[in-house]
DNA sequence: TATTGCAGGATTGTTGAACAATCGGCAAGG
DNA sequence: CCTTGCCGATTGTTCAACAATCCTGCAATA
């Protein structure tokens, strides 16, 4: 077997170039990128349209292009497109809130729970989502606050060790921004949960996956109504 | 009032409209649709190409238009899309299979334990799945058992509410076909699982949600490693 | 023989322009 | 005031093209 540790470096740098291949860039996949980045970040709020022309033009993209990485953010929900209408930056309603919800109490309590089998890395990284939480409520970034929370969540979900889960709990996470920029967004709202993060990843530290998933789901569902409460007012 | 009926048949013919429009034609969705079930009806086995010129000459449709219908199957996972090399069918591999059931074992028994909050008509859809696949059995028809079962594993995530997660578990399901048509397509692989759905469903009618969810859990990890047997094969 | 270099053809990524279908609004008319 | 019909604007879809990239085969070379 002469060539035996050769042929791993071959296919280690195979895999390397498919996954490169299937994952980067493609203009229309750049230009979802930048779309859902000015989303997430709050530039394009909530129902302003986005004609096809114009915004092709600005990101100076072609119009089919541009139809492309529409349709990625519109499969993201994202984007709402009405046929012959346009597309639009989703507003989310209360029932909206509700079915995020329902899906994340399925989803986190579910993968927290399969945390049992999970390698003890994954763990950390619960640990590291508290402590980057802990360091943005000392610092005073509301915006880090927030941020190290959709960490945790994700690091939830990791627990169950699926990609395509995670990609789900990408989307989720993005609508999430999404009913923060509908409401008021309140800077403090993320951190009573802080606690409660800490809370939960003490009991997986501790092997009490079944604790821990109970706790998230009470916690969960009391966020739920929080969010439902500040959308009533909308 | 003089409308009154009449605005409610207004109302009704609005609503309609609007789901027909967010959910239905436009050529690319249709064409989106021919492709995924040629797919799922094994007509299109994996690892074969997709030429766009040629498809879109044989589907009547123009390349652009062809281009968003295969977009939108490589987001589902059943198309594979490297750049400037075509897509091709998705063949999964055992990492695959595993990535899946990852994701099912914290979905399902997720779903299963917010049964407890599900109206009836969710777990009425449970016992539903379970007597079309005794009905399928007892007719000898292998694949109606299979579409039973799946039919089975959609109720259960159903139960938890969201329009979200019952999309992601089409997803899901559709991948799942790949994998049965990727191995020999066993006819009868399906059939041992019948008593186990009907042991879930009775444990949930009996309000035992937990021990519903445990038993999920152990089912599909049988089922894994049976499924991973057989792709050790390949 | 086995490997390298190179041309040629084929396919994809992207663009630009076009056309029919449909939507939104505005004026005319009851 | 409400309806009707028309016009501009935007979308859905197609067509034709071009550069970039990939694959194949063949010749040249060691």
């Amino acid at each position: 077997m002469s060539t035996g540790a050769f042929d791993d470096v071959l296919s280690t740098l195979d895999a390397e170039r498919r996954a490169r291949r299937t994952v980067m860039s493609t203009t229309a996949d750049r230009v979802a990128g930048q779309l859902r980045e000015q989303v997430a970040e709050g530039h394009l709020r909530s129902g302003t349209k986005l004609p096809e022309e114009r915004l092709a033009a600005a990101l100076g993209v072609s119009r089919n292009t541009l139809r492309e990485a529409l349709g990625q953010l519109v499969a993201e929900r994202i984007l709402v497109r009405e046929a012959h209408r346009g597309v639009v930056v989703s507003t989310p309603d209360a029932d909206d809130v509700r079915d995020v919800y329902a899906a994340r109490l399925a989803l986190e309590p579910g993968a927290l729970r399969q945390g049992e089998h999970a390698p003890a890395a994954r763990v950390a990284a619960l640990r590291a989502a508290v402590e980057e939480g802990q360091a943005a409520l000392e610092a005073g970034d509301h915006e880090a606050v927030g941020g190290a929370n959709q960490h945790f969540h994700h690091a939830v979900v990791a627990l169950a060790g699926s990609d395509r889960l995670d990609a789900q709990m990408d989307l989720l996470l993005a609508e999430m921004r999404l009913f923060f920029h509908a409401m008021g967004d309140p800077r403090t709202f993320h951190e009573p949960y802080l606690a409660a993060n800490a809370a939960i990843c003490d009991l997986a530290e501790a092997g009490r996956w079944s604790d821990a998933a109970e706790h998230l789901t009470t916690y969960l569902t009391d966020a739920r109504e929080q969010l439902l409460g500040g959308f009533a007012l909308t």
